[in-house]
RNA sequence: GGAAGGGUGGCAGAGCGGCCGAAUGCACCGGUCUUGAAAACCGGCGAUGGGAAACCAUCCGUGGGUUCAAAUCCCACCCCUUCCGCCA
């Protein structure tokens, strides 16, 4: 959510930095049209408004003030019946217009930051950064490894829950629950990291505090008849830990990893990634959580991307860091790299982990402030990275370490894991 | 799901039609005392919106209602705790 005295103070400025997420974002048709009209006409209802309740508030007194000293007060009582009904119908208005601007205001993506790069679409996607030596040999896709091998069932997942759901079994399995592990050990032993463990369910007001509704909801698995939904990350509830709270200056930044599994309907994906596990409407992941300083929010951003790139790196997976241009920066997010880890099968790097900025968006949207020694309360920074994306790290795994012979290498890091297993054969 | 109790400021916890944005304690900030700290004592200390400011308005789980006036009365809903039932 933007700043509301922004709003009015930077209009220009901001819908420059909103504007380059698009043309849509900020033409007579988009929420930013609405939301500086609905904004002066709240205000100006409000102050009406007020104005009479001042008057209301302070007559009242005075009846307590006269029936207290055993006056008469029938005059003052009768003349505030009208004054009484003018004021609520006026509160009415004023508060219908304060939800039409508060709706407004949540379709706004945040305004992007200064250093985001141009571009029109992912093609203009800067590179920053590549580690290891992408292996150019012949590979087959890791749906036929993982078939070959018996690790992994399409058939069985398109059975049991339809389609783009899989069946782990065997070594895949085990490699699943290793990889979170060891992740998750990685982040909390070495980097600092508090680990939590969330519901996989939010409710609405949570899923507004981070930025997937209102305007997502198609994105989102709903439950029947009740305000829940499956969590598509576990952003939602990490980052929610602190909605509504005010936090010392003193306690930050938060640091917080996570496991969850991930829920997403994938609605605009037809077609994309069908087969194999690289989108999957249930995946598990590796969360990264900051909640920070407006100050060193941009410090906090390389910091977390570095803690996901540790794990590529451990995993002896090649891959590159790239920041988004202007043009594939989420909702949200003001400044995003991703990291894309090279699959050999397909001869390309694709996205397993995404690291966001927030800035203080999210903190304004749900309520996470701070206060700095006798100041007063603001809304904090917030950050969050995958570190990482369980299923495509299984699938890089398997892809990588493949042999001519059919086996798969297990990294070294990962083998403690599963058993001191050292490589996967077929069975 | 049934029964009972309860949701008040950063936390704990009083208030139960007007003098209540709200006692008190803790925490926090400033001061006195002290070589320094602690203790003690004195003072300050909620949030949001509008306003240059004075100040005004709103907020006691949420939404409605009664009243000139609601934290306080009425209705609905949500959540929490305990007990019972059920259950991984």
């Amino acid at each position: 959510m933007i700043d509301r005295q922004a709003l009015r103070r930077d209009f220009e400025v901001m819908q420059a930095a909103l504007a380059r997420r698009g043309q849509h974002v900020v033409d007579e048709e988009s929420a930013w049209a609405k939301v500086a009209k609905l904004d002066a006409r709240q205000r100006e209802l409000k102050t009406e408004s007020e104005t009479l309740q001042a008057e209301r508030n302070r007559v009242s007194k005075l009846i307590g003030q006269k029936k207290g000293a055993g006056l008469d007060a029938s005059a003052e009582m009768a003349a505030m019946g009208d004054v009484a009904r003018k004021s609520k119908e006026l509160d009415t208005q004023a508060r219908d217009a304060e939800a039409a601007f508060s709706a407004a205001l949540l379709e706004i993506p945040n305004p992007l930051h200064d250093s985001v790069p141009d571009g029109t679409s992912e093609d203009d996607n800067v590179e920053i950064s590549r580690w290891g030596t992408p292996r150019l040999d012949a590979v087959p896709p890791h749906w036929d490894i993982g078939v070959d091998l018996g690790i992994l069932d399409f058939e069985a997942g398109a059975t049991l829950a339809g389609s783009r759901f899989t069946v782990m079994k065997g070594a895949a399995a085990r490699m699943e629950r290793a990889l979170m592990q060891f992740m998750l050990d990685l982040h909390a032993d070495k980097h600092g990291y508090e680990e939590v463990w969330v519901p996989a369910i939010a409710n609405s007001k949570t899923m507004t505090g981070t930025g997937q509704l209102p305007k997502f909801a198609d994105d989102l698995y709903k439950l029947e008849g009740e305000d829940a939904y499956l969590i598509p990350t576990a952003e939602v509830p990490v980052t929610n830990l602190y909605q509504d709270k005010i936090l010392n200056a003193s306690e930050l930044p938060k640091r917080h990893c996570a496991y969850t599994p991930c829920f997403r309907r994938e609605a605009g994906s037809a077609g994309r990634d069908e087969r194999g596990i690289i989108r999957q409407h249930q995946f598990d992941k590796v969360e990264l959580v900051h909640i920070t300083t407006p100050e060193r929010v941009l410090s906090d951003l390389e910091e977390l991307t570095a803690h996901a790139e540790a794990v590529l790196q451990a995993l002896e997976l090649p891959y590159r860091k790239v920041e988004l241009c202007c043009a594939d920066v989420g909702f949200s997010s003001q400044k995003t790299y991703d990291l894309e880890v090279w699959l050999p099968s397909q001869n390309c790097y694709r996205e397993i982990s995404s690291c966001s900025s927030f800035g203080q968006f999210q903190g304004r949207r749900a309520g996470i402030r701070y206060r700095e020694e006798g100041g007063k309360p603001q809304p904090a920074a917030t950050l969050n990275g995958s570190g990482l994306a369980i299923g495509r790290c299984l699938v890089a795994v398997l892809e990588n370490g493949w042999q001519s012979d059919g086996s798969v290498l297990i990294p070294q890091v990962l083998q403690p894991y599963m058993g001191g297993m050292q490589r996967i054969t077929p069975r």
